[in-house]
DNA sequence: CTTGACCCTGTACTATGGTACGGGGTATAA
DNA sequence: TTATACCCCGTACCATAGTACAGGGTCAAG
């Protein structure tokens, strides 16, 4: 049940490129293994941190953010309102870009009304004034 | 009031570097202004045509796909239908974006419902393993 | 014992969106 | 007139998130 996995195994289960992984580690977003006669020998939990990253970044944390991310997992004195405060801060982010992009869908349905109208001449509905 | 501005003025009042700006003409985004005595003198109309650039960042558009948006504007010979035609497939990307963005914040705001309790150490809280 | 699949390190390269720098030219004010 | 601030072009460099490749080493099957 302690099987452990070549780089080749680990990119597959966790649904990566083996070149990610390593890159991974250079990042510093997971560690290296030990290594059995000049291979990587990684326990099974490196799959699921792999896939966290995979999924903080599907989130919208940066490997930066998510490296952050999993040293707060590791620090024992480290509070849930640490990882709840960069969560908030991450959905007021989302809500911002959300605000923006209604706007801007506005105004360019306000473009496509206008240009319907295929007597008004496009220079009389400039995207620009619309912002 | 027909002042032109300096490639510095321009980017003082756009809110941009210098180089940003001589970035965004090579990149085909802004024309090359007339110059006088090797200096670019840009009409106050490139202020607003680089903040469009700005904001059309922000909400996820591409430089490249920015490019587009402003041709929207631009291309006067164009038949309506054709900008038309554009327009909605911007509208479209938009659309799809703010779908994507709701996602994310849905999933963001069920990790921070699952950890309200902020005093509870990380290692108790679930938060990091609904990632 | 050789072949092929996998692994190693290190470096270079991709795209995106800038930023910095070198080595000059110019414009304005004291 | 000379100091200073600005401008020019071209090239190199930065971060982000990988991807590719060169030139080796290792391991298991046949």
């Amino acid at each position: 049940m302690k099987e452990k996995l070549t780089i080749g195994k680990l990119a597959q289960k966790a649904n990566v490129g083996v070149e990610t992984v390593r890159f991974y580690e250079r990042k510093g977003l997971i560690k290296q293994p030990s290594k059995q006669g000049g291979f990587r020998h990684y326990p099974e939990d490196y799959i699921s941190r792999i896939k966290f990253i995979k999924r903080s970044q599907e989130l919208g944390f940066t490997l930066n953010e998510t490296s952050e991310l999993l040293e707060l997992k590791l620090d024992s004195s480290a509070k849930c309102s640490d990882v709840l405060e960069r969560t908030q801060a991450k959905i007021d982010e989302v809500n911002e870009k959300i605000e923006d992009l209604k706007k801007m869908k506005k105004s360019l349905k306000r473009l496509a009304v206008c240009c319907e109208d295929t007597d008004v001449s496009l220079s009389e509905c400039p995207i620009l004034d619309h912002f």
